[in-house]
DNA sequence: TCTTTGTTTTAACAATATCTTAACATTTAT
DNA sequence: ATAAATGTTAAGATATTGTTAAAACAAAGA
């Protein structure tokens, strides 16, 4: 399941019945927490894609978990509340909220909203086209060359590669590389890397036996060879 | 600093407030105005490299200024706006505004927009017609021809292959044929795009189902083939 | 207004492509 | 030599895309 997770906090079970109602059916994956203390936890645990928080909340304020939210990450907030006056709403978008609904709200919109924000957001920055030696990468362009010659990656051997050839020469535990390449959702095992090495080797290796440009650190990890000259 | 000037119109002061706060910490100077007059005065004083320009201001109205603005020069121009009827919207793009934010908005979101159109800025507003390879798509005339005959498209189609044939080659993730072909308030499913695709592939590929224009990345999204040529 | 017509969206299923895992083989360091 | 780490293989599980048809929607004309 392709799904991106949602958490949705509200100290109405039923308020947070329904949203998960709509969002289920949506595709998403949704966690719950009925106050904030949970949310916080759930949030830093799970790492969502998006939060759908209500601002009134038993403990913390909605509000302060918005801004301890922003502080520690960039995932896109929308603030549920109540509350109607143009200064609340201003102090949530003002805290880094990325949308909000007042109550009472339609699940349709709200689900919506969550569709519209999690499509904007994920945004720009990084470099659209590395060359290192006879490698290219074109993040634009979703390719890559070796010698002139166009690499047929899959998502992840093109994540990977793109990851390595970021920072040529560093070595990469398993697990960063799971952490730069394939995102804090992937749960699968160490060693699927080495699956996924192997293949682009295959691709991009003469010699796979010998390679030349990804080398294996015994007990580290893996690198690009930042000389991309011979041995 | 080389920061891009921006004006910002709005009459409430605390949105105005949010929005420089955003755009300063994006890197731009920001001057701003609170009535129709003092925008247009100081559009020509200061000569903005971007306008945000709320519509519903006291004295001129949003939309006029826009027309007036647009006479007088080519300044890109965000449109902030509370109404929703498609009509206020189209009157706005219609007027020459290059995007569009609708109230409320996450300021972030505005933020992002503003990136985006700046960074196509040098590219002013767009050719209005593009030859690609044995492709031909006629923004003014709405008409689209390959190698010669006219090809059949709806709306959505027309769109999204004049998306695709502006940056050739370039790989479009669902969402982002959403964004630059059919508007971010589009409220529907990733995989509408699939069809729209498909029904693009039978009106201009000789056979759908070895694509010769419209290629598919996996994992990734759609893109238009650059290298026009053979097989 | 009510049809009619064409378009867009969605849901379901089929066809592909890719990923993960587990098992076993090989290499490396000590 | 042996234990640990990495290489390799291939099959089952998952994910992604292609395709179809019907429902929802919108535009245009009677």
């Amino acid at each position: 399941m392709t799904g991106k997770k949602v958490l949705v906090v509200d100290d109405d079970a039923k308020t947070v019945e329904l949203v998960k109602l709509y969002l289920n059916r949506d595709g998403y994956r949704v966690i719950t927490a009925g106050d904030g203390n949970e949310a916080l936890r759930l949030a830093r645990e799970n790492s969502p894609d998006l939060i759908v928080l209500d601002l009134m909340l038993p403990g913390i304020s909605g509000l302060e978990i918005c801004r301890i939210l922003r502080d520690e990450s960039d995932v896109p907030i929308i603030i549920l509340t109540a509350l109607t006056t143009d200064d609340d709403r201003l102090k949530g978008l003002d805290l880094g909220a990325d949308d909000y609904v007042t109550k009472p709200f339609s699940p349709r919109e709200l689900a919506a909203r969550v569709r519209a924000v999690l499509r904007r957001l994920p945004g720009e920055r990084g470099p659209e086209k590395i060359q290192h030696g006879g490698l290219i990468v074109d993040f634009l362009k979703h390719e890559a060359f070796l010698e002139g010659k166009p690499l047929n990656l899959t998502p992840i051997e093109f994540k990977l590669l793109g990851a390595l050839v970021k920072e040529p020469g560093r070595v990469f535990s398993r697990a960063q590389i799971i952490d730069k390449a394939l995102g804090h959702d992937f749960n699968g095992f160490d060693r699927t890397i080495d699956v996924h090495i192997l293949k682009l080797r295959r691709k991009l290796e003469p010699d796979p036996h010998h390679p030349r440009y990804l080398k294996t650190v015994y007990g580290a990890g893996y690198k690009l060879l930042e000389n991309t000259g011979e041995t």
